[in-house]
DNA sequence: GTCTATAGGCCGATAGAC
DNA sequence: GTCTATCGGCCTATAGAC
């Protein structure tokens, strides 16, 4: 039993690494993210960041990947909803996976190894939403609707720059934005049951 | 004339200080940039950064400042063009400016003094934007036209995206979206004389 | 797997000479 | 306005004991 034990050990000290990182990134940034940060906010010594992940560098894209298993998952869900286009669109704000989201797309720009991560997780995503658009689409019958893939885009920059702002803490139009995206689905994908 | 050469050369090296922390800020990110890092681009003593600026919070912020006139300047000339809206996307593209848009933007959510200067840079623009896209709506005269707000909100979070993903390495739907917009913009802005 | 100790580096910022 | 010199701090990463 001595193997298990140790290995609950690492599991649980590799989970607390990276909700510490996690947590610095959404409230402080990328940039504030050090082995020194992550073991103050986990409550352990610095080493064990590195024992554990090697570099800092290991430590972002290990997070990247746990954060795009929870992301992928959840989005599996809005395949399979009653109210695809809804789910997606709910999904798609929902701030905590913003921020991160926000954060790995700055580092992305200077970082290669998160770069490609990001730059693949982002292309599978688009994707994903641009087959459960067109399934949508097509089922709303809509003359002269535009591409699957250009409304997948326009609901992420939409999205991703709602939260941006937020963030910012400005809301110029977002009221106004909202509202125009819901009547869009009011006519895309009617209230059924619920 | 000694005070004048001095002032010049205070001029100049204020003016190389700014450029040499512009030119990090898009190629390395607002992470990379430090009085040290700074001097070494500009060819100066890292000293002279604090002799100048004072902290490197005050050195962004100025570069912010800057950086706003240029923009401002540049948003002005759009609000008189034959046609605007089209001059607003352009320059809304433009990626010089995009990567350090997005760079304070992403700085923001970190830093209170940048953060306030980039919220009412934003709003703004935003605003000034707004003015510009109900004159063409008008004239364009087309039924059932979201809001000039919400227009505006659009091609800032299209143009910024697009920007975004390019950096990133990426340009699923790019192409869609771009002929997408040029649609729309030749439905509101019939060429004219160019 | 976790500890102590430590090497070696870049950082912001200031003091004082010229 | 620019120089040299320097302080104190936080950083990544590793070595070796337990």
């Amino acid at each position: 039993m001595t193997r298990k034990r140790k290995s609950d050990e690492s599991a649980g000290t590799k989970k607390a690494i990276l909700d510490a990182t996690q947590q610095i990134m959404c409230n402080e940034g990328y940039a504030a993210v050090s082995s020194r940060r992550v073991a103050e906010v986990a409550g352990l010594k610095s080493q064990l960041v590195h024992y554990h992940f090697g570099t800092m560098d290991n430590l972002m894209l290990a997070l990247f990947r746990r954060a795009e298993e929870d992301f992928l998952a959840r989005q599996v869900r809005s395949l399979t909803s009653t109210s695809p286009l809804r789910s997606l669109w709910k999904e798609s704000l929902q701030q905590a996976d913003a921020h991160l989201t926000i954060e790995f797309i700055a580092l992305a720009r200077h970082s290669e190894a998160i770069g490609n991560e990001v730059r693949r997780a982002n292309e599978t995503t688009r994707n994903i939403h641009s087959m459960i658009i067109a399934g949508a689409l097509e089922r709303a019958d809509i003359k002269g609707a535009p591409a699957p893939e250009v409304v997948a885009f326009f609901i992420a920059a939409l999205s991703r720059t709602l939260g941006t702002e937020e963030a910012l803490g400005t809301s110029l139009a977002h009221e106004a934005v909202h509202t125009f995206v819901e009547d869009l689905l009011n006519k895309l994908e009617p209230a059924s049951n619920p």
